[in-house]
DNA sequence: AATACTTTTTAGATAAGCCTAAAATATTAC
DNA sequence: GTAATATTTTAGGCTTATCTAAAAAGTATT
């Protein structure tokens, strides 16, 4: 079995490694896990044990493909409630993210399998972050800057990119939230300027703000 | 804070004491939670403390009204969490019990009542069992035969009264589950046989069977 | 290459929740 | 009313996940 602590060290070591590309200093760790160095150390014994990863003494951890495998399932869990949290219960995008760190560690197969089938097997959180399926597989989503598509198209809003809030509030004014559909109707040459259907509403948006619009290629 | 495992005492407390009436035995609380005497007495000194139950030493222990709050806090989500999983995810009627254990112990009073909104408010779970509203109050559910509803009455089946695996499975098969909505259409006078519709679908059912399901008056 | 600084690990404690074995208290039997 | 039995509590330990303080190892400076 696997503990709670054990599971969410397991995804931040996923998420610092960089998809598992890089070692995770202690340091960092600790400082992503809200806790101190000694307390790394010490779990980081367990988890290796366990072969969840890999681990020189002063150069780092390595996540395995076991730890990988659980993170990635917790991962999973956690973009799935996510979508459930914004498109059921009609949460608002940004505080979704509390309570499911709790839901993700929710043991059943069953029921997050359910779930998915539930929401539509969608591919993408409502941050725009790909989930990965159940076998652990995740799928790089292509993103363009919805300013480079070209009138008629239609496609989904999949992140933002400046994290600027006043640009999130005015987005989420007008709907255009990651998972939604977006379809372009006309581009202004001279200035860049797009006009845009969401949720079948029509709304003018700047260049400046539809290069900040990312949406699947 | 409350610990989950406080939780998890405190419910089978309230339990115990058939909510609250009567005192608790160390022993009898030791086999609800799976656990030693010992390790009872041990959660007993912490839960008095707390001041969740009040406890004369080797005479049991009674919840007290800020322990039975947590209770029935904690069963109010228990039995959304069923609701959900059956109405949403269609889980069996017997398979959700393990899952709400866990989700029970997820903090978030905003989930709790989008969750009861997206449900419509329901006053009872799939087994009949009536949820307690956000301020812990808990009604009994006025249950009556199906049988001495008049036709044209509409109303939720909240149990079945006889415990026969046959009549079981074959309410199950037609659909006829506590927290659905069953509606008469017909009732014939001379052999009480009623015609009802469960799910938009059409049955016949016998003075007998009407007469072991229980629904809200 | 020796000193200073940073990072990581070790050592020794703590709190929660559990355990076994033994002691204390209550109940029942004679 | 005392002895036998059952229940509950205490005492002392274990594990997990945390901490602080100190030691060890690695890196940078001169």
């Amino acid at each position: 079995m696997i503990s709670l602590t054990e599971e969410n060290y397991l995804k931040a070591i996923y998420h610092l490694s960089e998809d598992g590309s890089k070692a995770v200093l202690t340091n960092d760790l600790a400082e992503a896990m809200h806790t101190k160095a000694a307390s790394v150390t010490d779990m980081i014994k367990k988890l290796s044990i366990k072969e969840f990863i890999s681990h020189e003494k002063y150069y780092g951890v390595n996540i395995t493909s076991k730890g990988k495998a659980v993170a990635l399932s917790v991962i999973r869990k956690h973009r799935l409630w996510e979508t459930f949290l914004v498109q059921k219960l009609s949460f608002s995008w940004d505080e979704v993210h509390e309570v499911a760190e709790q839901l993700e560690h929710i043991q059943s197969n069953r029921l997050i399998e359910k779930l998915d089938e539930y929401l539509g097997f969608p591919k993408a959180d409502p941050h725009g972050d790909p989930i990965p399926d159940s076998n652990g597989k995740i799928k790089a989503l292509q993103k363009v800057m919805l300013s480079t598509l070209k009138p008629g198209s239609d496609s989904l809003i999949v992140a933002v990119k400046d994290s600027d809030s006043k640009l999130l509030k005015y987005l989420d004014k007008i709907g255009a939230r990651p998972g939604k559909k977006i379809k372009v109707i006309d581009r202004e040459e001279y200035d860049g300027s797009m006009e845009v259907s969401i949720n079948s509403q029509r709304f003018f948006l700047s260049k400046e703000v539809s290069e900040n619009i990312l949406v699947t290629a």
